[in-house]
This record gives structure tokens, sequence and C-alpha cells, in this order.
DNA sequence: TATGGTTAGACAACCAAGTTGACTACTTCA
DNA sequence: TGAAGTAGTCAACTTGGTTGTCTAACCATA
């Protein structure tokens, strides 16, 4: 039997590979995986650029580069921070969190896609050990796969 | 709860990222994810540059980059390909079978771990409700998740 | 058996998404 | 109040891919 690394790998491909063909069949801009953890980490809390940059694991240069381009077309917006004249916050838009909320949804159908071919009960149990691991290891937030 | 893809992805580069973390220790060559995909194809079938570009979903002109990578590094070496004069064939040597090993074993100790934390059964219940979902979508395969 | 269409691989030019490094303006702290 | 640190920007470069072109070899068919 193969390695479970494996068969996550091939499981959350297969997903990816299905939401992404989905996806293209409506969407106007070319989003990419990294926006999709933009958004997920911007629908939680405010963040500056550089919060992102490390969230993103890349550096401060890369991270402006993708909120630039958000802001083009209108999915974030820049806010001025609060106390400090140097940095800004980045929020999501409407459009945004309107993205959000339509990928979600196809998760969420890809999910239920999943639920009819193993069971609702084994789908529960089988992300309840995946918790479990996570929380064992110390992973608490979705952290880019590239 | 978070959606399963998700879990799926944070289960996945959590395992990733020990895995890269153990091999950082011993490795010479600076090996990427994309080399594992190489030497895991090449365990199962003898492929031209091309069968690799196929397998990985780029163009040949990128798979033959690769391949003179590792054959640089004697991980990987050409053969002439018995009936087609254009083509060649790419094999691992010796050094690319016991990478594999060695690699293959870190994975199977990741595993344990993660049995360890939610039980045998419930592994072996995990992998075969995966197994049962990408059989389903007809995933048969390991494809490079970037 | 000649020939036209296809294919494997190499070479070159280019591109996208990241990097490092340097700088300014502002913040923080001893 | 001065020194060290930080947010963001600009610019140059690197990397891992791309497209486009070419040659040599293959293969089907008339």
């Amino acid at each position: 039997m193969e390695p479970v690394s494996m068969l996550l790998a091939m499981a959350y491909r297969a997903m990816g590979d299905q939401f992404h063909e989905r996806l293209r069949a409506v969407e106007l801009e070319p989003l990419r995986p990294a926006h999709g953890y933009v958004f997920r980490f911007l629908a939680e809390r405010r963040a500056t650029a550089q919060d992102l940059a490390a969230h993103l694991g890349v550096t401060k240069q890369a991270a402006a580069k993708i909120v630039s381009e958000l802001v083009e077309w209108r999915y974030v917006q820049r806010e001025p921070h609060p106390t400090d004249k140097r940095a800004q916050y980045v929020t999501l838009t409407t459009k945004g969190r309107d993205y959000l909320k339509f990928a979600d949804g196809m998760w969420a159908d890809l999910e239920a896609e999943m639920a009819s071919v193993i069971g609702t009960a084994e789908l529960h149990a089988l992300k309840g050990n995946l918790k479990k691991y996570l929380d064992h290891v110390g992973v608490h937030h979705l952290r880019p796969v590239w």
C-alpha cells in the first residue's frame, strides 16, 4: 500500500485540480493558489504586507507584489495603519469576500462528493484523525503547499 | 470544521516539512521535490525525457534540464534506446536507488508516527478511504503538487 | 521506395515569480 | 535624544519554467 504521505498528496491534488477546473469556467483575473491563501488569511484578521509575507513564507517584497496585484483587481484594499505611519493594513473588499464565499462553496461541493463516495461517518472520522495528527505535530493553520 | 481539502493540504505539508527537515541534515546535493517525483517514476519503469515531461506536467525542455542535473549528480543515467535512435532511456543509478530507499524509510517513519497518534486501525481506515476516493475520481498515480 | 507528417532531443530567447541588497521614513527603546 | 530596528519601495538578479526553432530519426502510405 502506498505511504499515507503519497495518498494525502494525491487526494489534495485531485481535489485541487477539480477546484481549478471549475474555477477556470467563471473567473476573470488569473487568480493563482497563492491568492487563495491570502484571501483565507485576510478573512480572519487585518494584516500588513509583512504579516502576509510571514504567513506565506516569502519575502516582504514578494508579498508586496501580490498585494499590489490584488489591489489592482480590487479584491483587497489598503488602509492606513491606525498607529504606525509606515505600515498599511490590507483588508478584503466586498469583491474579495464574495470570491472567498464562492470558493468555499466549491470546496464544500467537492467535500460532499467525497462524502458520497466514502460515507458521511467515514469522512467525519477521516477529518477527525487528520486534525488529531495536526494537533500532535503542532500545525494549526494552513500554509501554502507549493 | 475546516474543509477536508484544507486538512489534506495541512497534513501533507506537515509531513513534507518534517521530511525535508530530516533530509537537510544528510543530503549533499540540493534535491528539490521535483526530483523525488522523478525517482519514484523511474523506480517503476524505463522512461524517456518525454515520458518524464508528461508525468511531471512540464515541457520536454524543462524535463531535459532536470534530467541533465540528475545525471550530473549521478542519480540517474542515460541509456541508448534500443529501437529509436533519437531517444534515450533515463534510468536510476545505484546512487538513485539508494536515495529512494532512504527517502522511503523516512516516509515510513513519519507514517509510523501518525499511526502512533491516531492508531493503526484508524490509519488503515484513513488510507483505505483516501484510496476509495482516488479510485472514484480516477486518479491512479502521484503527480506533483506544486 | 520516396515522401510527407510526426516525434525526441538540443539550443536559444524570453518570462514570471521569486530572491538579495540598498534606501527612506517612521517607530521603539535604553 | 540618539541608536537600533521595522514597513514599505525600488532596482538588479536568479531560477525554473515557457515558447519557438531546428535536426535527425521514425513511420505510414501511395
